[in-house]
DNA sequence: TTGAATTTTCAGAAATAACTGAAAATACAT
DNA sequence: ATGTATTTTCAGTTATTTCTGAAAATTCAA
């Protein structure tokens, strides 16, 4: 079976990207066709339309469902298992945010904590310490931030991020009332 | 030449790590060891450090000077080139930040506009359209943002990250103020 | 210049990751 | 239970990435 030029283009694009994101090409090009196709697909309509193997097409849809970036769909009649993206692509930033977290920073910040329960035992691991409790701290701090940010409502943040460098005077005027406050008190 | 163990603990992680990153391991490791060390390094105490060629230092040291991430120092006497990190950690996390945003985020940015450019030849495509569209507009808002962050001063940055989810109020507060002011005019 | 010290390059080797396809396991209808 | 449709697994193959080390290029002092 073949795609439509308009899709190709995306899919393939998708999967060259997925490989620079933690994902592999198979894995990328299988969610973008689901993003792209209204109706859920079986493992072998995917495997037909780009080309790969059974297998292969098992593995991604596996590793999609891990993610939960994919939601197994039932068709009438039809004992094959139909597959369509979960959510919308705002969705599926969280999750790719979320999940590269757990994966990536998390298991920094466990080693950073221990390191920093260890005694430096001369000048140079002194120095290094230091380095890494500015590291460790700065990982904290975008890791706090980047789970509110979840929590927030994606139209919050969407207000925000739209906000641009207005920011920036949003956040003098907290300082000001904050200051009246004070003063008042 | 032996690591302290509190420095190997922290390179062997951190070149783990560099992989998941855009980076490959010797060159996450090579930054690792040149952020925990007061003095600058050359290619050989590298090498011999870390235990590798003394070619793999040099493609190495090559990229990160292309992330601007390192700089070379001159030692007054030694012909050697000697090495050492460039600004500090948050200075590193704008440069990964805005390196993978050029890598990653930007050709797709090109790739989906040149899709929405082409007028969509049946229902499906149609609907493929759209889905691209949502895509691209949050993709967009996203980098656009991001680079307003990066433009910001990082003591800015750090107030609004330690807001937490605090700016939701903010935002909120700003909200009022906008309608008094539109009630007074 | 010449030559020694140093760095860079790059072909081939080694290590890692991805993929295939057939066999094993599972799910389901009768 | 039995047979068939479907999915999953995984050993072996292929493709990709990383690394080595020796040769080529560069830098610099004399």
């Amino acid at each position: 079976m073949k795609m439509s030029p308009l899709v190709e283009t995306f899919v393939l694009h998708f999967g060259e990207m997925g490989g620079r994101w933690g994902v592999n090409r198979t894995v990328g090009q299988l969610y973008a066709l689901l993003v792209l196709s209204r109706e859920p697909m079986n493992a072998d309509d995917l495997a037909s339309y780009l080309g790969i193997s059974r297998g292969n097409v098992s593995m991604g849809l596996k590793e999609l469902q891990s993610w939960q970036l994919i939601k197994r769909v039932h068709i009438q009649g039809d004992r094959k298992e139909y597959f369509s993206a979960a959510g919308d692509f705002w969705d599926m930033g969280r999750k790719v945010i979320e999940e590269r977290r757990k994966r990536e920073i998390d298991p920094t910040l466990t080693v950073l904590r221990d390191i920093l329960l260890d005694t430096p035992s001369n000048e140079h691991d002194i120095f290094a310490q230091e380095k890494i409790r500015e590291i460790h701290d700065l990982l904290e701090l975008v890791t706090d931030w980047s789970e509110e940010l979840q929590k927030m409502q994606p139209e919050k943040v969407r207000t925000l991020m739209k906000l641009g460098s207005g920011v920036s005077k949003v956040l003098d005027i907290k300082e000001k009332l904050l200051h009246q406050n004070k003063r008042s008190e």
